[in-house]
DNA sequence: ATGCCTGAA
DNA sequence: GACCTTCAGGCAT
């Protein structure tokens, strides 16, 4: 019936890949309608022409273009290579990862069934059986309006467009919320230390709980799930499994799966890549390219993946096949924030002015932010998009905690966009990193190795009142300023020095535009952005064109090529950090928990570093044979550097 | 340190 | 007729 790919259902041939990109994230949910394929064209047809259609056909563009880069490179360096003993290499990896496998805990993913539609359903009981989906600016559907391939994240207009009776319900997060703590109540009876990942899911460990009441995994599940659904009207689905990545991959209702090596091993066999956390549409395509779909697949390419390991990080997706991954739950950590932020989307702007007013809107929204979480930081990032839906962003640092008053982040930010323009954008965002919590008084200091000693100790500082003034500077801050400014008063210091601070840098007072774009630099004050603009600038190109896309990089009309792909797995397959007071010890290679001493600790991350080493060797020697100029720069160093704990464990 | 990208919810 | 917001983390330079 349906014509396929050959005959261009899309007017304009539309790529398989950007009418997924297009098609949103979060494909694959529970309830979908089976032909995917019409879905997608709708959704490419509905938003087609416009701004934003033709940054994703630039974004996919490139994407295939590193595709091509990486093929070659993997023929080149298969080339010569004698793949089977490269294997075999590998294979004493998996051996030793399947060795250290931890299936002693038992790891329960918990999920609201499409929790906003069924909130509403139960506030609104003549929604039943219609067509609805909760709208603010993501979307959650009910199940009825998902078989017409609505999901979340879909703009309304679209949604709209697949199911014109739609029935659109307001957002009322505070409802949700109300019943999310009710529902985490119920959970934490069953493990006080559950992590609640989000308003709808979360994950507990039930080990301690089990054993004590004498219960089976599902048993346990199955209570729980029970309660839920009695005191909140509500239903949940369950995954029962040895770990996170495993409990969060489960159909609907309560899912089990077996305990052991191979029932884990057959599980992860046909699971798609997609579905593993940190793989994402970027990701898929690059596996895809090399022959990976499923997690199975991995095992087969393992030769490739070897030889590529800085492309696509082989010790992650060796867990991976193997369905090894955190086993640790805990509650989220009390303030463990990096960022704080407010970004603001709008009709596309050109004015000055007007743009300039919707950064001061965005820089009060961040005080509001900063002051009611008790936060101050010390680099202040700018992010912009164009109406081309180019994203920039531009950072400045000091070298004290800035003041989190809205004047002064309007400044700052003014300072890093001023020099931008002409701009014509469509969001304008203000972000503090480098955060100081100032409710904490002193101890925590993210730099401070000491810190997870202390907070072992004072876990709760009986302290009911958070000042952000500390009573006592003295004590605070020991010794930790190596810069000598005082920082013992943050909140303070800051507040006060606003001005003062302003000495010898244009900071609040004037930003005075012009003069610097020449060679002269005010110290640095702007650093990085008037480097790359000069030289577009000087080009006189300015008039028109100009906003067209500011630079960014030097020359080139596309905003930067990059090496990197396949990123942020390595951090991701190591469990967290240990709870407080506890001797469990999370092994930073290998994730693997354990209850020991140092000693035995520290025998143990040798032992994981051998085996970093002998991956190591395997993959050097077999880039030796295939020769040159794989790698750009000389650096040989793969994986095994990853680490400063070599140096903690010393002792 | 800065900028860009990817991913998650 | 026009696709969000917030945050974390990795890589390159």
């Amino acid at each position: 019936m349906q014509s396929d790919a050959t005959e261009t259902p899309v007017p304009s041939q539309t790529s398989d890949s950007l009418l997924k990109r297009l098609a949103g994230p979060s494909t694959g949910k529970a309830g979908l309608a089976k032909d995917q394929t019409d879905i997608n064209r709708v959704i490419a047809e509905a938003s087609k022409g416009s701004k934003f259609y033709e940054n994703e056909k630039r974004k996919d563009k490139d994407l295939t273009e590193k595709i091509a880069r990486i093929l070659k490179q993997r023929d080149e360096v298969t080339k010569g290579v004698d793949m089977h003993q490269v294997e075999v290499g590998v294979d004493q990896v998996i051996a030793k990862m399947e060795v250290n496998r931890d299936l002693s805990q038992i790891i329960v993913h918990v999920d609201m069934d499409a929790f906003y539609a069924n909130v509403e359903l139960l506030d609104n009981p003549d929604l039943a059986n219609k067509k609805f989906g909760v709208c603010f600016m993501s979307f959650s559907a009910s199940y009825e309006a998902r078989k017409h391939g609505i999901r979340s994240g879909m703009p309304e207009y679209i949604a709209k467009k697949l199911c014109p009776e739609l029935v659109v319900v307001p957002l009322n997060m505070s409802r949700y919320s109300e019943m999310s703590q009710k529902i985490m109540g119920i959970f934490r009876r069953y493990d006080p230390n559950m992590h609640a990942a989000s308003v709808d899911e979360g994950y507990l460990n039930l080990t301690p709980y089990c054993e004590e009441h004498m219960l089976t995994a599902a048993e346990c599940v199955q209570q729980m799930r029970d309660a839920v659904q009695r005191e909140t009207s509500l239903t949940v689905s369950a995954g029962i499994a040895p770990n996170k990545l495993l409990a969060k991959n489960k159909p609907n209702g309560q899912f089990q799966l077996d305990f052991d090596p191979r029932s884990v091993k057959a599980f992860m066999h046909d699971l798609s890549i997609r579905k593993v956390p940190g793989v994402g549409r970027v990701n898929e395509r690059l596996l895809e390219s090399i022959g990976i779909k499923t997690c199975g697949d991995i095992f087969t390419h393992r030769g490739t993946l070897c030889l590529m390991d800085k492309q696509f990080g082989l010790h992650f997706l060796l867990q991976t096949y193997l369905g090894i991954a955190s086993n640790v739950v805990q509650p989220g950590q009390r303030e463990e924030r990096k960022s704080v932020g407010a970004e603001r989307t709008f009709t596309a702007i050109d004015s000055k002015e007007k743009i300039l007013k919707k950064l001061e809107e965005v820089a009060a929204e961040l005080e509001a932010d900063m002051e009611g979480g008790g936060w101050t930081g010390k680099t202040v990032t700018l992010k912009y998009k164009l109406d081309t839906y180019q994203v920039f962003t531009r950072a400045k640092s000091f070298d004290r905690w800035i003041s989190t008053k809205k004047e002064h982040l309007f400044s700052i930010g003014k300072e890093l966009l001023l020099p931008e323009f002409p701009l014509k954008l469509r969001l304008i965002g203000l972000r503090v990193t480098k955060l100081r919590d100032l409710r904490v008084d002193a101890d925590k200091q993210p730099g401070s190795i000491k810190r997870q000693f202390f907070d072992s100790v004072d876990a709760g500082p009986s302290s009911p009142r958070k000042r952000r003034r500390s009573a006592t500077p003295d004590e605070d801050e020991p010794t930790l300023s190596q810069d000598g400014f005082e920082e013992s008063m943050p909140g303070y210091l800051a507040h006060e020095e606003l001005d003062p601070d302003a000495p010898e840098y244009s900071g609040n007072s004037t930003i005075k535009p012009e003069s610097s774009s020449d060679g002269t630099k005010p110290v640095r004050q702007r650093p990085p952005v008037s480097a790359p603009a000069s030289t577009s600038s000087s080009q006189g190109t300015s008039s028109h064109v100009a906003y067209l896309k500011p630079q960014s990089s030097s020359s080139s009309t596309e905003p930067r090529k990059r090496g990197s792909s396949f990123v942020s797995m390595k951090g991701k397959d190591r469990a967290e950090e240990p709870p407080d007071g506890r001797e469990m010890q999370t092994c930073p290679l290998c994730s693997k928990i354990m209850q020991v001493d140092n000693r035995d600790f520290n025998a143990h991350i040798d032992f994981c570093l051998s085996k970093g080493a002998i991956r190591e060797a395997q993959a050097m020697a077999s880039a030796d044979k295939s020769s040159i100029s794989l790698r750009p720069t000389g650096t040989h160093k793969k994986v095994p550097d990853k680490r400063p704990s070599s140096k903690q464990t010393k002792r």
